[in-house]
Order: structure tokens, then sequence, then C-alpha cells
DNA sequence: TCTGGGGTCCTAGGACCC
DNA sequence: TCTGGGGTCCTAGGACCC
């Protein structure tokens, strides 16, 4: 018999801040952007939501509803080490932990009721531990399969215990409202609403094909699959990663093609010392851009060779920058480098590349930088963009 | 002063090859 | 005049999640 534990923390970055700062426990708590920046909502803490704030509101709208809140900004290192700290006690009571965000985790306790007794009894002891070592509230699903156990969890928080026997899958699921269904967003909802589809019954009334007709043969089957309790596989692919990227919403939109480049190289030298740090390459780099009204558009360039360092990626992102962009003061930049591989097969001739010297160079700039040496950075990087600051990225 | 940032997966069309 | 079918790689966009 399976048992799974689906577990999230608890308003997780609002709940870490309580913790450093106990003055404020009790009250409305909004981590994200600063109120007056371009942002979002990124947590906050169960006292504010009841002002009607959720995650990813603008922070302009949070600020309107809830303006005695402590509008906290995002400590993503702070909350890393103590995601850490609760992974491994989840690990402690079974090594089957697949790590789903900073804030969740998918347990396999299969035949662990010798050692941690029942499930319920189990999912307890996880939770004072992580409340009694670390000060935190988690949320419990307990189901037969991962997918349910995810859904369940989500449907008491904070601090619920939901379990779902064995069996009892397609009954739990037919329960819930349509947009407890994992997986189905606002446009697939809207999409069955328009097709007189508003409940979980009027979709679980639907046959396999018919609901393939709708969401494609893969999506249909998910949401299938998934309304019914069946697990569609949420994680069942590999851990490392696919692709690495990142992106800067300017607080003033930006025409200044310096300062766009300038933007896309630091990203190029970040992204890369990301790359050599895991021992991935990449020969997929993308340019985003987003303009003022956020018509937001992408392109792309694929390399029979890997890159061989961050000027090869800027270099190939000024190009893509250049095709792309029509000259239109642009709200946001965005950098990826794509379909990641480890490398082994290709590792001889990233070698043997003439790019190769200057790669090594930059990695012995990245290991000086790691032993405290300082780092080096290119000129370009230091004038800031004139007119607009870009955000640090977190 | 609306609308972050970092990811995953899927689709659909075109190029190209056999 | 009509014109296969499968497979792979690539590109751009979109939905979704935390």
């Amino acid at each position: 018999m399976s048992v799974f534990f689906h577990i999230d923390l608890d308003a997780f970055f609002a709940s870490v801040e309580a913790l450093d700062d106990p003055s404020l426990a009790g009250r409305p708590i909004v981590v994200g952007a600063a109120p007056g920046q371009r942002g979002v909502v990124s947590t906050c803490s169960y006292e504010a939501r009841r002002f009607g704030v959720h995650s990813a509101m603008p922070i302009s709208e949070a600020y309107r509803l809830c303006p005695q809140a402590a509008f906290l900004p995002v400590r993503m290192g702070r909350y890393a080490e103590l995601s850490s700290r609760v992974m491994s006690v989840f690990e402690d009571f079974t090594p089957d932990t697949i790590r789903v965000s900073i804030d969740e985790a998918s347990l396999d306790m299969s035949g662990t009721e010798l050692l941690w007794g029942v499930p319920v009894r189990a999912a307890e002891a996880i939770r004072d531990r992580i409340r009694d070592e670390i000060g935190l509230s988690i949320s419990v699903g307990i189901a037969p399969n991962r997918y349910v156990a995810k859904v369940a969890s989500g449907t008491m928080k904070p601090a619920g215990l939901v379990v779902v026997e064995e069996g009892g899958e397609a009954e739990f699921m037919s329960g819930l409202r349509l947009k407890d269904l994992w997986g189905v967003g606002p446009k697939s909802r809207a999409r069955l609403e328009e097709l007189g589809v508003g409940t979980m019954e009027r979709l679980l009334a639907l046959s396999r094909e018919t609901v393939e007709s709708i969401f494609g043969k893969a999506g249909g089957e998910f949401v299938y699959e998934a309304a019914r309790g069946i697990d569609p596989g949420i994680y069942a692919s590999e851990s490392r990663s696919r692709s690495v990227s990142s992106e800067t919403t300017y607080e003033r939109d930006v025409s200044d093609v310096d300062a766009i480049e300038g933007t896309l190289l630091g990203m190029a030298e970040e992204l890369v010392a990301r790359l050599y740090a895991d021992g991935t390459i990449s020969r997929c780099v993308v340019v985003k851009l987003r303009y003022g009204d956020f018509e937001t558009l992408s392109a792309r360039e694929t390399r029979p060779e890997p890159f061989s360092g961050s000027s090869d990626v800027f270099e190939a992102a000024r190009g893509l920058l250049s095709r792309k962009w029509d000259g239109r003061p642009l709200r946001l930049v965005g950098l990826g480098l794509a379909g990641l591989d480890d490398g082994s097969r290709v590792q001889r001739s990233l070698f043997e590349d003439p790019g190769e010297r200057g790669a090594r160079v930059e990695r012995a700039g990245m290991d000086a930088a790691r032993r405290g040496l300082g780092r080096l950075t290119r000129a370009r990087l230091i004038p800031k963009p004139p007119g607009a600051t870009p955000r640090k990225p977190s």
C-alpha cells in the first residue's frame, strides 16, 4: 500500500519574517516589492489575507487594501537556509523526499509504519519537529498518490492535516471546486465555463474524448485523470534543471540600447557562472522583451556547439536583441540559457574550442570570487543605465 | 504607478532528411 | 495535376505553478 505525504510550509516567506522579528507576529506582513515600486506580492501572512491581499497581486493594490501591513523585501538566501533545514527534517522520516519547491516537498512514506506509526501519527511527529526545532507551521496532505496528496495539502491551510484513504481518491476529488484542480488554471477554467462546465461534477460527466477535444491529447489526459484522483505524474521528471534564466523589470521603461545591453551582459555573466557552478553547458540562448504595453516576445538561437563563456552568450544575445527589438521603450529584459546538458558528451570539444581561453579566464575569476578575492567585472557593467536602475536580482 | 521572477511542459508550424 | 509519411530539430508563444 502506498502512502504519500505532501507537505507545504504555511505562508513561508512571511512566516520566516515573523520568526526573525517577533514584533511582527500577528501583524499583516507582505513580502515582495516595496510600495511605490513596480512589482507584486510574493507571499503574505494570513493576517494580510484577511484584507484581501494575495500572492501575485500588484503591490500598489496590496498597499491600497492594507496600508498598515509591514512591507518587506524578499530575502531569498534566508528562506533557502530555513528550507534546507526543513527538508532535512523530512529526510529523517524518509529518504524518498522530493523537494518540489522552496516551500513544499513530496514524501513517499510507504512502509514506514513500523518506524513512525500510522500516517497521521507520523505527520504529527513531523509537524511538531518543524514547529519546535525551526518555528514554522506546515500543512500536510496524505494520500495514496503524490497528486492527491498535493491537492489535499492545499485544502485546509494553514496547519491542516488531510487524509485521503486508499480507494477514496475519486470521491475526494469530486467534492472539490474546479479551482482546486492543480494544473487547471484561469484560462482553462474560462474555457470550461464557456462550455457550461463550471463545476467538478460537470467536468466528471465528460468523456475522456471530450476532455481531450477541449485541451488536446496531453492536456486532456492530464485533466481527465487529475479530476479522478489518478496521478498524472506531476513529479515524474528528473530534478536536474533544464534551463536557467534571469529577467529584470525596470522601474521606468528604457529605450537606451547601451543600458539594455548592459543589463544583458550582467545577466550573461550571472547565468554562465551558474552553469559553471552546476557543471552544465548550453547551446541555446533566449532573449525576452516586454514593451510598456505588456506585449511580450522572445527570440532564441540554438548553436551546434555549446557556448564557451559569457562573452559568447552576450554576443548571441546582442544579435537577438537587434533582430527582435523595434526600439520602443522596454519594460522588461530577460536572458535565458535552455537545453542544459551535463556536458559529458561534449566536454572534449568544449575544451578544444578557441573560446576556451576566455572561458578558463572566466572560471578563474569565479573561483577567485568564491575564495573572496573579489570579482573581476567588465568596465561595461560599472556605469549605471541612465534613467533606469535595474532591480537587483534576488 | 495595475500586472515579479524563476521555472516546467505543450503546441503548432517550418525545415530537413529518409 | 497532384504531390506519402515519419522522425527530428528548431522557433515562438502560451498556460501553469510557486
